[in-house]
DNA sequence: CTGGGAAGGACCC
DNA sequence: TACCAGGGTCCTTCCAGT
């Protein structure tokens, strides 16, 4: 964070040399290059849509007036040799990354800088104009850059711009942010960085193209800020080096140390046939044998040897191939390349059935050695700076050759983030906003209880989640033996052997309520684990540890008579676990905890208890116009193996509600899904409720808005009970901003069977007696009672 | 199962 | 009329060799 880099950027580069050499082309759209391949256009072009790297005749369409002249590539190299030139008296370890383009770190320049006299920072005003105005450069870092700048004009006539960033990687955007003939410096401070980085497209990132762009748009991500935000997608889809990159990339990080050109890796020549295609053996042999001389000569020129070579071949379609041959020995003469490219071409053509037609024949050296060193080999081991050996933090494990400036500012200053669990604003290094990730997962909610995230098994979800190993290690050094890991997953990988087995399985399904049996399981084993021996702690976790883990903690707290209400239980977890009191959310989930509350408070016998739905209404603001024609009405029993039911109904325009009938009033027992989807199959309300639980008309009076039991009316002509619920009391419809606040579904059922006599509702304290909880387990025999599992398809458009 | 070709792409200028 | 030059680097995937 404290280098100065500066990338220079020559403006059109090659345009306006043409266009400074011929002033007549100065307000004319004009490009450099061939009908077949522009190099680079001038700002008039552009403004037609005209850029580099577009087939002329493309740009010929967009702008018929563009004038296209050929490349002087001569004249660009000692236009080039002499901006170099200005750029290493600033810095004299630049690199040049193109003719028109290079990187320099004035860090020591500014040092030096101050004790330069005015007299070293005057210059003449114009180009090619004797010293009669002059010029007089500052001292800071925007001074300087202007000043390289000017010089360079002064060297050329021609503009540059120019970017400064504390990194290679923020120098290059901000040479882009006032182009042309402009510069921009972006203060280093992790602030300034992040708002500058954070707004940009991600095509704009060295390194993204066309294709990654592509891709990152299909998962909704258009800027740095999106790609960031979505890293734990992109985590999961993209490859390790791959993420790893984008991470990097859309975070501002970057090298501060100008790398040194690195021996060459591979050296080649290609060209495309004249006469546009060739079917001719002998033609493109001789091109072949051509190519091969180039390569040769330039080998001999840079003192190397090839050990490898490479056949590019274009065919008609434009597909590309690529075919390699290794050769006998390191090697720099025309005769071994051609004989290695000549058997590959020989190859193809024969697979060709002698019927290759092509565009373009290329041949390239790979696998070079330098001359002198070829007897010993000292390969340079790799130095790759990625974000696994930062994960593996703490500087101590930073080795000498890494470069310690890499990742300093994330290292050692503060930013602020959002944490994605507990919703909090923090402020801290990235070494905290790890410490803190890691301890949001894992909470103790209570003495002996820990809420976790899930212990992540798996390589590709440990970013996001725990890591097993981690949360192995600290279970096994604090609780040595004394913890139980309690594990609401019904989606579960993870390796036992971590835990010493000591995992015990309630599968919930990701964002549902449990059975209601299991929280009576569950409840009894935790008790029994903690009451077991008093150094004992119960680990409980889901994915996140929050729905799930909450519910179940909840009820726990209940059950340990804790809080008598549920209310109370669950805001207890919201609040121990995260501070946007976003803990039990989904309305199932707390209707579940009310129902287990209510179950405690009136001691009662959790039985099987049957109803006869009627039917079920949903009832459509008028405002909600958004809101489906056709539904498909779902009921799944239990285990969520038995469909009991599947409707479809739609409705007209100008009807408000949905209105589901059974024929026969459906016998419905125990935990029951209601599932609304649409058309598509998408869920779009649903709804678990316990029948037993249907039976206590009091459990629905008088409570708080935060409840989501619904409210109960009873009319004793029709003998049916009618339940309501609002959109709050629905999983799906309560966070979603399309469904009208208003909405209300209603069920209408019996709980007698129709066929026989009148039964007054019950209430809790009539017909209750007190029962030892103990008893109210799977082995009971009130629990064995099966429904009977119908399945009627009624298509009531029909 | 791993490492090193070989082939194919993506990207940059 | 007409849909990409030519020089590179690096990464991924597949396949083969142990």
């Amino acid at each position: 964070m404290n280098r100065t880099i500066v990338h220079i950027d020559m403006d059109a580069f090659y345009a306006n040399v043409e266009i400074r050499d011929n002033p007549i082309l100065a307000d004319k759209p004009m490009a450099v290059g061939s009908e077949s391949m522009l190099s680079t256009s001038n700002y008039i072009a552009r403004r037609f849509g005209v850029r580099a790297a577009m087939p002329g005749f493309i740009a010929k369409e967009l702008c018929p007036d563009l004038i296209i002249v050929p490349g002087n590539y001569q004249k660009y190299h000692s236009e080039s040799s002499k901006i170099m030139d200005v750029i290493s008296k600033y810095d004299p370890n630049y690199s040049a990354r193109s003719l028109d383009e290079a990187y320099c770190d004035i860090t020591e320049h500014l040092i030096l800088r101050k004790s330069l006299t005015n007299d070293h920072r005057t210059y003449a005003k114009y180009f090619g104009v004797d010293k009669e105005e002059t010029i007089l450069f500052g001292l800071d870092a925007d001074e300087c850059v202007k000043e390289i700048r000017h010089r360079i004009y002064l060297a050329t006539n021609l503009t540059a711009s120019a970017g400064i960033a504390c990194n290679l990687r923020l120098a290059k955007l901000c040479s882009d942010v006032n182009k042309p003939n402009g510069q921009f410096r972006l203060e280093s401070n992790v602030d300034s960085i992040l708002k500058f980085i954070e707004p940009l497209p991600i095509r704009k990132v060295n390194g993204i193209g066309p294709t990654t762009a592509l891709i990152l748009d299909c998962y909704g991500i258009k800027t740095c800020k999106d790609l960031y935000g979505k890293r734990d997608m992109i985590y999961l889809l993209e490859t390790q080096n791959t993420f790893e990159f984008l991470m990097i990339a859309c975070r501002g990080f970057g090298s501060d140390r100008i790398q040194h050109d690195t021996e060459r890796k591979s050296l080649g020549h290609e060209t495309t046939f004249p006469s546009g295609i060739s079917n001719n053996k002998e033609e493109m042999l001789k091109i072949c044998y051509e190519l091969s001389e180039e390569v040769s000569q330039e080998l001999i020129q840079e003192g190397l040897k090839t050990f490898k070579v490479n056949l590019k071949i274009k065919n008609v379609d434009f597909k590309i191939y690529t075919r390699t041959k290794s050769l006998k020995t390191y090697t720099n003469k025309t005769e071994d390349i051609y004989e290695g490219i000549k058997c590959l071409f020989l190859n193809e053509w024969k697979n060709s059935n002698e019927k290759l037609k092509l565009r373009l024949i290329g041949v390239r050296a790979c696998d070079l050695k330098d001359e002198q060193s070829l007897a010993i080999s000292p390969k340079k081991g790799s130095n790759s700076k990625k974000l696994d050996d930062f994960f593996k933090n703490n500087s101590a494990s930073l080795s000498d050759n890494y470069d310690e400036n890499y990742f300093s500012f994330e290292l050692r200053e503060n930013f602020n983030f959002y944490c994605p669990h507990c919703s909090d604003y923090l402020q801290g290094n990235f070494e905290f906003y790890l410490q803190h990730m890691d301890s949001c997962f894992n909470k103790d909610i209570a003495e002996n209880m820990i809420a976790m995230g899930y212990p992540s098994d798996n390589a590709l979800q440990k970013l996001i989640r725990n890591q097993i190993e981690k949360v192995s290690k600290y279970l096994n050094e604090k609780h040595h033996e004394s913890f139980r890991i309690f594990n609401l997953c019904k989606e579960t990988d993870y390796d036992f052997s971590h835990f010493n087995y000591m995992v015990e399985l309630f599968p919930i399904e990701d964002h549902n309520p449990p059975r209601f049996l299991q929280i009576l399981d569950f409840c009894r084993s935790v008790d029994y684990w903690l009451k077991t021996d008093g150094k004992n702690v119960a680990i409980v976790h889901c994915k996140a540890g929050k729905g799930r883990t909450g519910t179940m903690i909840s009820c726990y707290f209940l059950h340990s008579a804790r809080f008598l209400n549920a209310l109370d239980a669950m805001k207890e977890f919201d609040q121990k676990r995260c501070k946007d009191r976003k803990g039990v959310t989904i309305p199932s989930q707390r209707r579940f905890v009310e129902y287990y509350a209510y179950y405690l408070k009136n001691n009662l016998n959790y039985e099987s208890r049957r109803i006869f739905l009627h039917s079920i209404k949903i009832h459509i603001p008028e405002e909600d116009f958004e809101f489906p024609k056709k539904l498909r009405l779902e009921i799944r029993e239990n285990s969520d193996e038995n469909i009991l039911c599947q409707i479809k109904r739609s409705r007209s325009r100008n009807e408000n509600s949905f209105n589901f009938i059974f024929d026969s009033p459906l016998q419905l027992d125990s935990d029951i899904r209601v599932i609304f989807l649409t058309k598509k199959k998408a869920s779009l309300l649903q709804v678990w409720f316990n029948t037993f639980f249907l039976y206590f008309t009091d459990l629905y009076k008088e409570l708080e808005d935060l409840s989501s039991l619904g409210s109960m009316e009873y009319d004793a002509n029709s003998n049916l009970f009618s339940w309501y619920l609002k959109t709050k009391d629905i999983d799906m419809a309560f966070k979603n901003k399309n469904i009208h606040s208003n909405l209300w579904l209603m069920f209408k059922f019996e709980i007698n069977n129709p066929s026989k006599e009148k039964i007054e509702p019950e209430t809790s304290k009539s017909s209750i007696s007190k029962i030892d909880q103990s008893e109210s387990s799977d082995s009971s025999p009130t629990m064995t009672c099966k429904v009977e599992t119908k399945c009627i398809h009624i298509d009531l458009k029909k």
